[in-house]
This record gives structure tokens, C-alpha cells and sequence, in this order.
DNA sequence: TTTTTACTAACGATCGTTCGTTATATTGAT
DNA sequence: ATCAATATAACGAACGATCGTTAGTAAAAA
């Protein structure tokens, strides 16, 4: 699989596999909190509780969404929920947590391996926009509900973040040092591309009202990215899409 | 004043005298609702009523928010609030109609009768920076609470976030037939600037941490839009900052 | 004294959470 | 393979706390 070439269907069929793997971590790490013991029964309710707290809580916010109300969008009992965490905060903490996790570890594992460092900032910036498309409603729901997490939690997403964008800074500034990339401010640039990738799941209804697809968004985002930095050499990487 | 050199100390100066007048607007279009008949006294409290509404919303969220905080932090009882409002949801609408008011207002005012496409361009960033910065609380508090709004009202408020984005793609669209703009496309030009701004108010820890000014940011900003549209006869207008 | 403004106590509704109970699944002896 | 016995999972009524809101009363201004 050529990641540089990647499209958005390429892309899921890749991360279906790392998807189950981090709901694994997810269950291992929270082993002691859990009060159901087969791992497939946790599994299989746990993503039914994620996805029930995404779709209620990006609809009317996670502070408005009653145990009750989540409780029938993930088909158990109010009571039935406390077997899976002791609370609410801690459902908040664990879903944060769990897509932090994903995020981190398909971004960098994706990016990792790549031969040089204009395929690095390509990749780059597809892998987070595809994820960004993938995981819409938690990078959503992590953005907007921000304010609900303890103070140490709080810390974690602000770090979280941040680790993204000095990602992006480093592969500017290498490819700076390579001379393959113009001369910008490796900080301010990452600043900005971090920007123009959140635009696209915090302004979702601006973009389907103009039938903008997430490939033609890409191709746009790498465009726009290499044209700043003007890209040496792009003539014998061509776009797909 | 210059409007094409001002910085945001200017700025702040210039519209004092619009924010009074707003307040006065917002009175009036609530006179019916509002059970107090001394005017200086409804601004008054209805003043703190705001402040205190955006300074604990943006903390812990408008649902989050009791009535009997907000009671405390604008100096009134919990049932004295209800003379200037029926109830939550409309303190919310009044909220996001009088902040809407006062950016509309300010934005187009300022644009309006610069002498040329550039300076058009470059007041209408300003100006809206300037305008987040000024309204921080505001900004934020209108984009984390959207989702909070009726129906109708969430329209109006993604209809002012449209208008203002197509304010920006009419300066490109008309500087591109002047002959003074590379031939970008304006929508997206236009996204894009709405979305590094949006950074501003939004990201505004990153900012702060990094002692970067609103005066800097404004730089920025203008030089990075003019450079991506390779705005000529810049040599004639001067940063100040 | 009259009018205007603000306060306090109280109401019904709904919240997160608990707990005694029921239903379901697994086990082990026949 | 069958069926009690046991262990596991899920249920749902109930609790105290807190919510938005109201109404009768007190304070302040005119």
C-alpha cells in the first residue's frame, strides 16, 4: 500500500484491524473499574455506549444528555450502564482516552516509515484528515466537551494536541534542513495547518452543503500546504483523486 | 484614523461608543419582555447578566451554568434575574443575538468606506481579529453554545457566520477582477481565513503561552493572506507594529 | 403613599446514582 | 444430553440533591 497515493477507502480498510486492537487497550486498561468479566461482552457494549455518547452529546452536549437518555441509545438499563464505569465523568475520561490513543498511535505509526520527507508531510496531513473523517464525532465531541474533564484530564488533551502540531513542525523544519521546503516558521506553519485540518470536522455542514468530499478536501490541503512551502521536486509525486 | 494602520489599541478606543449604542438596541428590541422600566438600570444589570453568564459558561458550559451561579456572580437573586428575561433559553438568544449585532455591526461599518480593494482586505482582517480579541468571551461562548440554540436561532447564527465568510471571498473576488490578486479561488480563500482567525479565539491558550500579541497575530495574518494572494503595490501601505 | 425593584422560600421535575431483584448464561453431576 | 446449581449480567424502582421557575413579601425609590 502506497501511503502517499492513499484515498479515503484505502484508508479505512487499513485501520479497521488497529480500530479492535485499541478497543483491547481500552478494555485492558480499565480492567479494574469494570464489573463484567468476558472481554467480548464489554466489547461488544462498550462501543455501543462510545457510540451513544457521541451521537447524544454532539447533538446536545454532554452535560445535557441524562444517563437515561444514554442508556436507551446504547440499549441497556440506566443501572446497567455503572457495570461499565463509576460514573459519568469517567465515561467522559475514558472515551476522551481511548481516541486520543487511536489517534496518536495511527497517526505516528502511518507516518513513521515514510521514505523521504515530502512523502512524510503528504502522509501527514491525509492520515490526520482521514482520521479527522473516521472518528468525526469524537474529534467533535473531544473539542467541545474539553471543558468537562478534571484538570490533570484537561492537561492530557491540551498536551495531546499540541504533540500533533510539533509533529507537523518537525517534518517542516526537516525538510527545511533538506532543502526541500521554503523557508517558513516551522511553529506558525504547523499553527496553520492545524487550523485548516480542524476546519474540516468543526465545520462539517459548511463543507457537505458545498458537496466538498474528504478527497477533494486532501487534495486541496496538500496542495495548498506544498504550494506555502513550495515543494521542490512534486512533479514526481502525482495525485490520485 | 487611519483604519488601515490601526493597531488594536486604536481599535478598542474607536468603539467604545458603538458598544453603548448596541446595548442601547438590545433594550429596545426586549422592552416587551424585560419587567423593569428604568432604562440606565436594565443596561446596568443586564451588563453584569452578560459578563457573568459568558465568564461562567465558558468555564463549565451554559447547561452547566445554574441559575443560582449565574444569581451570584452578576449580583442579583436568583429570582431577581427573571425581571429581565422569561427564562434560560432566552437569556442564551439574547446573548447570541446582541453579540452578532455588534460584530455585523462594527465589521461592515469599518469595511465599508475603505478607499480600495487592499486596504478592504487588510481592515476587514483587522477588524475582525480585533473584534474577537475585544470580544473573547463572546466568540467563544457563541461557538461553544450553538448547539443550545432553537432551531430558527441556530439558522441565524450559522446565516452571520456565512455573511461574514462571504464578506472576505467579495474583497478577493473583486480585488481578482481589479487585477490585484492572484486568481485563488475566493470560497476557499475565504475558509481558510476564517479558519486561521477562528484559531485566535479559540486556541487562545496556545497564543497567550507563546506571548504572541494580538498586534502580532493581526501581522501575521495580513501578510500571510497577501502573500497567498501576491498582493502587488503593498510597498505603498506600511505595518505599523 | 405609591410605584418600582429585588429577595427568599418553596414547588414540581429531573438529575446521577444505588441496590434489591430478575433474567440469562455457564457449570457440573447424572 | 438433561437439568438443577451457581455465577454473571441486566434491570428498574427509589433516593437525595439540584435544577429552572414562581409567587408572596420586603426593600428602595419616586
Amino acid at each position: 500500500m502506497d501511503l502517499v497515493e492513499m484515498n479515503y477507502a484505502d484508508f479505512t480498510k487499513m485501520i479497521l484491524t488497529l480500530k479492535t486492537d485499541i478497543y483491547h487497550q481500552t478494555v485492558q486498561e480499565n480492567r479494574n473499574i469494570i464489573h463484567v468479566n468476558k472481554e467480548q461482552t464489554i466489547i461488544k457494549n462498550l462501543e455501543k455506549i462510545f457510540d451513544a455518547t457521541l451521537e447524544i452529546s454532539n447533538e446536545k452536549g454532554f452535560q445535557a444528555m441524562s444517563m437515561r437518555d444514554l442508556a436507551k441509545g446504547a440499549g441497556l438499563s440506566s443501572g446497567g450502564l455503572y457495570a461499565y464505569f463509576p460514573g459519568k465523568m469517567d465515561l467522559l475520561t475514558m472515551l476522551q482516552k481511548h481516541g486520543r490513543k487511536m489517534v496518536q498511535e495511527i497517526l505516528f505509526k502511518l507516518v513513521k516509515d515514510a521514505p523521504d520527507h515530502v512523502s512524510k508531510l503528504r502522509i501527514a496531513l491525509k492520515t490526520h484528515l482521514y482520521l479527522s473523517e473516521f472518528m468525526q464525532p469524537w474529534f467533535y465531541f473531544s473539542y467541545m466537551e474539553a471543558k468537562n474533564l478534571s484538570e490533570p484530564e484537561r492537561h492530557n488533551a491540551i498536551e495531546s494536541e499540541l504533540t500533533t502540531e510539533k509533529l507537523f513542525a518537525a517534518i517542516v523544519s526537516q525538510g527545511q534542513d533538506a532543502g526541500l521546503f521554503e523557508p517558513r516558521d516551522p511553529q506558525l506553519t504547523a499553527a496553520i495547518i492545524k487550523a485548516i485540518l480542524q476546519d474540516w470536522y468543526l465545520k462539517r455542514w459548511k463543507f457537505s452543503r458545498r458537496n466538498i468530499s474528504v478527497d477533494q478536501y486532501a487534495n486541496f490541503i496538500v496542495e495548498f500546504v506544498e504550494a506555502f512551502l513550495d515543494v521542490h521536486g512534486t512533479e514526481t509525486i502525482r495525485l490520485k483523486n
